[in-house]
DNA sequence: ATAAACTCTGTAGTAGTATACAGGGTCAAC
DNA sequence: GTTGACCCTGTATACTACTACAGAGTTTAT
């Protein structure tokens, strides 16, 4: 038989199963094949795609983010124009997600270095890695 | 009278009221002061660490782990080799996340420049941004 | 041909992270 | 000295993202 059952790509993209039907539900991933006795089978492809979720929330995106990211290559029906617009949008997001993340990274680089000899850990401030930044704006 | 009402800091660090009480509760902020009327007054410092707790929440980081990166500096009972793996760890799990959404914006910078023409859409896989990373890791 | 291990739909429950409200006290200003 | 904008505690509700059944059908292995 061509295709995984819910079991295989669940496992193969390390989410639970009920999740895998859950992001269907969801819109996140296209409603699969079935077999003659109703069972969902899936393309390889959606391994990637489910795994491609899991990463990007662990990097802060909600679902509906993630959902939005995912709809940029997948709707050709889309103007052009939005579509480049709203991919310029997620782009300058995720600069300045690393450059948050490139600061708390030098900070605690630094605090790793300076607090090898005995200095006092509550000398080496973290709380300014993010404060420095991009402002009031929201979010 | 020194100090900040909790309004004030709720309005510097761009959240509400509730929440600034909700991170007391959670062990994320320390108890301020209070008036004599039991108000609570705040150090203009926490505008910042309110701030920071924002903007980790924004990259992916959960209040549990941003409660350990702030303690990262404010606990000098804690051993320094102890303290010193946990930063590590940190500094890790940071280069990791850099790492993927540096694949994630490089693969939106060339569907934005791909599809400046005509080239259909969904041509551009931003599926493989996460794909060829590091493994079948946890998380 | 039966047991174990899967699948289905549908609904309910959980954890984490806020938000809202009720009932009541406080402060500033007119 | 009363009105409106604050603050308090405590409880309840909401939203996101799962996770766990219940009850029933299917597939696989013995």
């Amino acid at each position: 038989m061509e295709g995984l059952t819910i079991s295989k790509i669940a496992g193969g993209a390390g989410i639970g199963i009920e999740t895998v039907r859950f992001y269907e539900k969801e819109g996140l991933i296209d409603p699969p094949a079935r077999t003659p006795s109703n069972y969902r089978i899936y393309p390889e492809s959606d391994i990637m795609r489910l795994r491609f979720i899991r990463r990007a929330k662990n990097l802060g995106f909600t679902l509906k983010e993630i959902k939005e990211l995912l709809s940029l290559q997948l709707d050709p029906q889309a103007s052009k124009a939005e579509v480049k617009q709203q991919t310029e949008s997620k782009i300058a997001d995720i600069g300045r997600k690393i450059r948050d993340l490139t600061r708390m990274k030098e900070v605690l680089e630094s605090l790793d270095a300076c607090c090898d000899g005995q200095g006092p850990t509550s000398e080496c401030p973290i709380l300014g890695a993010l404060e420095t930044g991009h402002g009031l704006d929201e979010n």
